[in-house]
This record gives structure tokens, C-alpha cells and sequence, in this order.
DNA sequence: AGCAGCGATACCTGGGGGGTATCGAGTGAG
DNA sequence: CTCACTCGATACCCCCCAGGTATCGCTGCT
């Protein structure tokens, strides 16, 4: 099986419309067309159900959409990474770590300080990513490391070693009347006058719900203080609070472990002294 | 990046002889040659150094070649993986499941008992392998799910669940001095007359050393009878040694751990109902 | 019925993947 | 020193197939 025939699959499989798909290729649709036929011959499996009105996916369709998307990342990742092997040779090492924007802020400041400190340490550049990409980007190997959170991050295929494990807190707009508590259930949040927000999903669309919708931490902690929403953050987050805002400890909920994560192979001398820093904090 | 170009460049770097690479791929060598070629202009790296006399591979090449045979793995599975969601909806469906030859033998069959005797369980195929080939077949989409051992497994790239832990014990020649301790150290036995067998490494080749050269357990067994050797085994091996044998715990090896794992993505209902019912055990 | 949307089919074209022949550089034997 | 040999690169040719255009056939909506 080719790349370029899983590419043109995951596109029609996303699409669901050979020729909008065709359009995001830069391709024709009858060549389109028949690599996606001939993909179904190689693999003798019928992939997408045509009625001449719509494209629905088959079983073995869905399948190979989730590990298609995989594998092409996969190629894609084997490239990056010999790529950037070839500028470490060259003298330009550096790893690049990636985690969730306003996440673990204090933790990966020890980590970067802890680090740098090392005998042979290598520079570090800090990417900041949208919730959920973490993963995606070591994955095709435009990061080497992540901090990321469980259980919230998915983990999926990554080696992970747990760095620290913290309560959560439920922020609230200061006098709010659940903030004359000492702590709070999930059920008294959600039984309050203040929606959960709602965070985009990779795609970028929402989830349907009553609460507003946020980007990004700023804008959450806008809205807290507007008094238009309350959100569960991980107790670290506390510090970081403006002054019209304030956190009521949450007894009910899973606690959040931060850990660092790599992909599997990769097992770079770099890599492994700043995992080996991490576990030591 | 094509298949094509990868596989090409894993042929070449595994045979670091364009001309014994070309005859693997059934091509000719001057096509293998440019295809190397136009893939390293494509990622503006030099990927192996040629002198007209010898190709060795550059720190970007060594970087591909490993990341590169995981990319192929990934991109065969995902063909695999479809191919069997296409039988599984056919009604066809069945799990593989892959275990190390003669390991944790009581622990599969209560498994498959247990799962047998779910309400909605599919028929298990059981694959038996040899020592380090459970994560490639599981890579490579011909098993869904593997019982394995820490730390000797390589659990890499895998989800796991723990299924149970256990201690080691030597195993010897009934009668031997040593069988008269009620516990041993590994120092005991390095000490001893019986040096411990060599298992072949996965390319099918033998470390150097002074024991005998093992293929199968049941070789193994034969030998240490014999007096020629000994081994250390998990403690659940006991049960099925021979009379002629003897066992006595290790008290300062590390405890084996059995697993159960299967690759990221791919949380089917089969295979979620067995992951469940085995940490259910 | 007519039309519009969409995937499949028919047919053509060009680039590139693959082949053979050959070169040229390095190496080892004598 | 040179001659022969090994092995990757180059030159050149062919043809297959990816991709393009035109069109068909089916279907659901006015």
C-alpha cells in the first residue's frame, strides 16, 4: 500500500464527498476515484459505501481511516525525525517539548532550570499547543517530549514516565457563594447557576451544551470573572489566579497526574537525560 | 515520502549493498540507486555515506532506518487491520492472540476460559511465537493482542495492563548441590558448575558465551536434565517441570511481570471485553 | 419531466519508475 | 605499477500508470 493512496482514502473518508476531497488533494476526482477503487482491489475490502447520492464508510473503512491517519503520521514522522537528525550532526541539537498553553507553567520551569544545569544538556525549545495536540505533534515528529495530563491527554502510544500527581480546584468569579465553602462536589458545581464552558474539539467545532465556548485560558478566566462560567483546573493553576477570582477545593474529582511523554523508538542521549531530570524533580 | 522510497531505503541500509538490496527489492540496482537518491533530495539529508567501496549509514540514515520500519509496520498494519474489520463484519470476527511459546500457560487458558464464558465473546485464535516477536506481529496488525513479560518484553509503543506478578526460581538438575538450599541468589548460580543457555537473538543469531545454544523450552528442559545447564524461570513454570528437575527460588531477581497488550487505536469490542475480563483474573 | 449533484467510465497524455549498457573511482593481486 | 574487479552513478530508452478532460448514469428534488 502506497502513501499516497492512504492519503487519498483519509481524505475521502473525511470528506465523505470524492469531489470536495479531490479539491483538498489538488487532484481531479476521476483519479480519485479509481485510486480509492484500486486501494479496495489491493486490499480486497469495500471501503465506502457510494449510493450516487451520499459516501458512508464501512467498518473496514473506519478502521482504516483511524489507522491510516496513524501510519501516514507515522511516515511523516520518520522523515522529520532523520531530518532532524541530520541537523543535530550538524551541531544544532535541541529537543523540542511541547505542552498545553498555561499548563504545568512552574513544573516545566524547574524542568527547563533542572535541565539546563546538566552536564551535556542541549537546548530546549518550548512549543505551546491548543488542548489534544500534544499527542499529534510527537507523533509526526515535530516534538520530541510533552508534559501532558492525564486523564485528559490521551497517552495512546507513548511511553510516559509520571512526574506528579495534584488535586483539582474549582475557580469561581470572587463572591460567587460558593466561595464561602472549604470544598465542593462536582454535583454542587454543576447544580450551581454556572455552565461548565465548552473546550473545541480537534476538529475545531463544539460540543452542543448550554455553557460558553473558550479558546484558551484568558478568555476562560474572562469569563469566570464575568460570572458567565466556573471551570475545574488542576490545583497548580491556583498561583496564576487574577484577584477577582476564586478556588474552592474539588473532593470528587479524579486527581491529575502530569506526566511527560515520548514517542516509542527515539531513545535519543538528549531525550533520555531530560526524562531522566524530569523523574528527579 | 512514498512506501516505495522507504522500503527501498530499509533494503539498502539493512544490506549496506546497493546491488544485494536491489536483488532483494527484484529491481534492478541503477533504479535503487536513483530512488535513494531523489529521497534524500527530498529531505535535503544525506542519508548513507558512499565510498565506491563501502555504504555506512549517517546518523540520519540509522534515524530512518528505525523509524522508518516502524512507519512500514504502521502503514501494513493499517492495511491488515482493515482487511480483518472487513471479515469481522462478514461474521467472521476472532481475536489473535499472541503469547510467548510455553510461557504463562495456566494464566492464557483461564483467560480464555473466562472469555469463553462472556456473553458476547468471539472465537481467540492463539498464536505462539518466539522470545521478542510478540510487538512486531502485534505492530504489524497479524495479532490484536499478546500476553507478554516484563521487563523481558519490550512493552514499547503498547497499551498494557498488569495481569499478575511473580518470582523466579532456578531451575536444576534433580540432585544437583544446590537443589539442597531452600533459596539461591543469581551469584549462587553464575558461581556454580551450570552455565545458564543462550537464547538466539531475533535475527536468529547466538550471543557468545560458555552455556549450550536453546531453541524451545523443551530443549531447555532436556539440557538442564542432562546437567548441562540451568535456567531461571518464572515461578508458574514449576508445575510443569519434570521429575527429574528441580526448582528453588531466586531471591534477588527482579519479579516478571505478565502483561496483557495490544496496540494503540484499535479498542474494538472483542478486544476491550478481553482486556476486561483478563484484569478481571 | 427536468434539472442538478455526484460518482463512475472512457480516453488521452506525460512523467517517472524501471530496464540495459556503460562509466569511473577505488582496491587488491601480482 | 598496472590490470582486473567491484560497486555505485550516469546515460538513455521504454512503457505503465497517475492525472487530466469529457461524458455518462443514477438519484433525489423541484
Amino acid at each position: 500500500m502506497e502513501t499516497r493512496e492512504l492519503r487519498y482514502f483519509v481524505a475521502v473518508a473525511e470528506e465523505l464527498h470524492f469531489g470536495r476531497a479531490a479539491e483538498r488533494l489538488g487532484i481531479a476526482q476521476p483519479p480519485l476515484s479509481r485510486a480509492i477503487q484500486q486501494l479496495e482491489r489491493r486490499l480486497g475490502v469495500t471501503l465506502l459505501q457510494r449510493s450516487s447520492r451520499a459516501v458512508a464508510l464501512t467498518d473496514a473503512g473506519a478502521v482504516l481511516l483511524v489507522e491510516g491517519r496513524a501510519a501516514l503520521d507515522a511516515v511523516e514522522a520518520a522523515g522529520r525525525r532523520a531530518r532532524r537528525a541530520a541537523l543535530a550532526a550538524a551541531g544544532a541539537p535541541g529537543l523540542v517539548l511541547v505542552t498545553k498553553a498555561g499548563a504545568a507553567i512552574e513544573l516545566l520551569a524547574k524542568l527547563l532550570d533542572a535541565y539546563a544545569a546538566e552536564p551535556d544538556a542541549v537546548s530546549v525549545d518550548v512549543l505551546l499547543c491548543g488542548p489534544g495536540e500534544q499527542g499529534t505533534l510527537l507523533r509526526d515528529g515535530r516534538a520530541d517530549v510533552a508534559l501532558l495530563h492525564r486523564p485528559f491527554d490521551s497517552v495512546l502510544g507513548l511511553d510516559t514516565e509520571e512526574l506528579s500527581t495534584e488535586g483539582q480546584v474549582v475557580v469561581l468569579p470572587a463572591g460567587h457563594p460558593l466561595t464561602s465553602r472549604t470544598q465542593l462536589r462536582l454535583a454542587d458545581v454543576t447544580a450551581s447557576d454556572l455552565p461548565l464552558p465548552r473546550w473545541p474539539r480537534p476538529d475545531g467545532t463544539y460540543p452542543d451544551g448550554p455553557g460558553p465556548q473558550v479558546r484558551d485560558k484568558t478568555q476562560l478566566l474572562q469569563l469566570i470573572a464575568l460570572g458567565r462560567t466556573a471551570a475545574v483546573l488542576p490545583e497548580s493553576a491556583r498561583p496564576q489566579l487574577r484577584d477577582d477570582l476564586a478556588a474552592v477545593p474539588l473532593v470528587d474529582a479524579l486527581p491529575v497526574t502530569t506526566v511527560i511523554a515520548w514517542p516509542p523508538h527515539s531513545r535519543s542521549r538528549p531525550l533520555a537525560d531530560l526524562v531522566m531530570t524530569a523523574t528527579r524533580l
